[in-house]
DNA sequence: CACTAACAGTTAGTGCACTAACTAATTGGA
DNA sequence: TCCAATTAGTTAGTGCACTAACTGTTAGTG
């Protein structure tokens, strides 16, 4: 752990801004990071999924599900590729669960007019009218979630940054 | 703690600063896409975790089975509760996962000597050789990510708020 | 001592998420 | 014009993740 000598007086090459918290690393604490990173992100991202279960349970929606919904409320006929873009999710994976959706009677799935290939997904008026009840969900996981709601937004900001780091690369 | 202004001269009977910024929201915001948390970290998680896909692709894991070898490689007779508890995951996700890592030479799955009921996950000496191989894959995930390192530092301090609320409250 | 509680792990069933392989519609050239 | 390449969505197959219901073991209590 105790950083050998390397850049001890020497000008340190090429020193970006990025590298200066760096240089107080080992390697060896840079792998932890990444580590420690990956496994909070994923056991905080189950956490919170866990937490909206209880809650989206009376609407009967699961959280991609309630994703998707989200989606609709803001802008109706939507095709299946365009969720896809805008949920990083395949359209292998929004087939079924959209099918799901339309057997709920929230969503109709109808041949885009224009385009044969795509499907024009809208909302049927039951699934309009879930909003309503969609609009109590946000506060009780906040309250659930016991955190201060800066903390919330310097975790969303963080996200952000990984979120673009990791979809621009692709 | 820094929470001076909710502190006024009226009581304001139950405000807890969770709910000011909440209930300040107009009912459009508050149900937008791109402001919800909970979606942000379900995108940065698959992103995340698909960018492990290529990398540990020739070691033959999967990302939850990377995190239990992780788990193996810190400490290695590990109940399969132990595991679960160290990563958050139900004893049902674990045992078909672990029947997995066995049938791929990685592991052992005795009984454990002292209690008949619980078994004692071990590391066969080619799931130990494997930590060779492994010790190279957060170097790439690191490069892949292409994010500052005081990105990740601020990202993992969030996420272990949020883990804290979220396994502490159950 | 017996018998019930609690506990460790497994199985069944549902749903998400991915890749690869497919069908059908559309587009763009040669 | 016609036909190859592209595009939209579906299906099959693998694996993760959960809940509920189960088997078998241990431990606690009457």
């Amino acid at each position: 752990m105790t950083r050998s000598a390397t850049s001890r007086t020497t000008p340190r090459p090429t020193t970006r801004p990025a590298e200066t918290a760096v240089s107080s690393m080992s390697p060896d604490d840079l792998l932890k990071l990444d580590q420690q990173v990956c496994f909070a992100l994923a056991v905080a991202a189950r956490n919170v999924i866990g937490l909206y279960r209880p809650v989206l349970d009376p609407l009967g929606l699961t959280h991609p599900q309630y994703l998707v919904m989200l989606a609709l409320w803001e802008r109706s006929p939507l095709t299946v590729r365009e969720i896809g873009r805008l949920l990083s999710l395949e359209p292998a994976t929004l087939s079924p669960l959209l099918k799901r959706l339309e057997a709920a009677g929230l969503i109709r799935r109808d041949r885009h007019p224009d385009d044969e290939r795509a499907l024009a997904i809208t909302l049927t008026p039951r699934g309009r009218q879930l909003r309503e009840q969609a609009l109590d969900v946000p506060p009780q996981i906040v309250e659930r979630l016991g955190v201060r709601v800066e903390d919330l937004q310097a975790l969303h900001a963080s996200l952000s940054r990984i979120i673009a780091a990791t979809t621009a690369t692709d």
